[in-house]
DNA sequence: AGGAACACTTAACCTAGGTTAAGAAATACA
DNA sequence: TGTATTTCTTAACCTAGGTTAAGTGTTCCT
């Protein structure tokens, strides 16, 4: 069956042909690994649903360093937010972490569908509260807890994810240097 | 006129009736300076829409550190996010900053409201859009930039609020200590 | 008005995590 | 298959910000 539509039934039921609509709002599309779906400074027109492979939200500071805003797998969805919703230049970028499909979503499209579909607007209503609650205690964990624990908690709220991304990403998830990452692990190996 | 009804109007347009029914759904409540309205543990069943005064919302962790969520002034909602969205115990508190005038609506109410005038259900995805769009761009930031061009952006983003703030709850907003804030402070003012 | 309870400051000292740099391992790619 | 690029590791050294502690305002409460 189809990943979207499990997805939406998980918080709404559709019917056949609303189903129907959604899909045919969407449009799928493959990528290679480290393409870069979107550039700082472009416009993030679509978001994308994942349907195979791993996408990657980040943002390049003034020293060059990145930082990753989230992760997407199958069954996710991702986009730059601000530039997405506000239909500006964005500061982002999203780049495939491993050959992908995705399904893409225009935002004329959503809006289309939160107009034809009203069901839509509460399944992307539900799935932005989470979006912001799981946000809101990664900014508290980044402030209340070490890089240690930080990792102790990123292993297990990703256990599948974990080994398919290099490390230098999940430093740069939770917050720390590649150096710092790399001496941090190997501390907690020498501990067990 | 209303503030809230106000706030409403800048993002979906209601009948008259709709306005009457939103208003029929809250309940208004005053509190003094120092109360605490929800406590770590608690379910939040209600989420509050100031109208007068300054709430905060935070965490404290294991050490016993304060780390504000938000603060919340005149036209803005506040909540334990997790707790209210999950009807379950949360973990943070929210606490009465200044002698406030608040709406409370329920979460029964809010999901009633959302059955009886759709055009809330948009309303309120857009201000949870926009809470998901400034708390990511809150977390970018505590990873990109030094404590004092965080406390540059706060100030810029809170010039009202932020002479009637204590320093320690900026300095915990911003995720430093009060003694480094205080001595961050007399830094920039040597600086100039 | 007087004192308990906070809020803020300062200063000495400490540490988690950053920086730089160089080498080793792994991947990509021709 | 070899070489180029990227990722990872290690180690010496550095610094932003934390900790502790003691003192100085403030506020608030009776």
């Amino acid at each position: 069956m189809n990943l979207l539509l499990e997805s939406i039934a998980k918080h709404v039921s559709l019917s056949t042909e609303e189903q129907e609509r959604v899909l045919s709002l969407t449009e799928s599309r493959q990528y290679n690994a480290k393409t870069i779906v979107l550039k700082e400074g472009e416009t993030c027109t679509h978001s994308f649903f994942v349907t195979k492979g791993i996408l990657r939200n980040y943002t390049i500071d003034e020293n060059g360093m990145e930082h990753v805003v989230s992760f997407a797998c199958p069954g996710w969805w991702i986009a730059d937010m601000y530039s997405y919703l506000t239909q500006r230049p964005g500061h982002s970028f999203i780049e495939v972490n491993e050959e992908a499909e995705v399904l893409l979503l225009s935002k004329e499209n959503q809006e289309l569908l939160y107009a034809e579909v009203p069901k839509m607007e509460r399944f992307f209503r539900i799935l932005i509260e989470n979006s912001l609650v799981a946000n809101q205690q990664r900014l508290i964990d980044n402030m209340s807890f070490t890089a240690e624990a930080r990792y102790d908690k990123f292993s297990k709220k990703y256990a599948g994810l974990i080994h398919s991304l290099p490390q230098k990403q999940i430093a740069s998830y939770i917050g720390v240097t590649p150096e710092f990452f790399s001496k941090m692990k190997a501390r907690l190996l020498k501990r067990h």
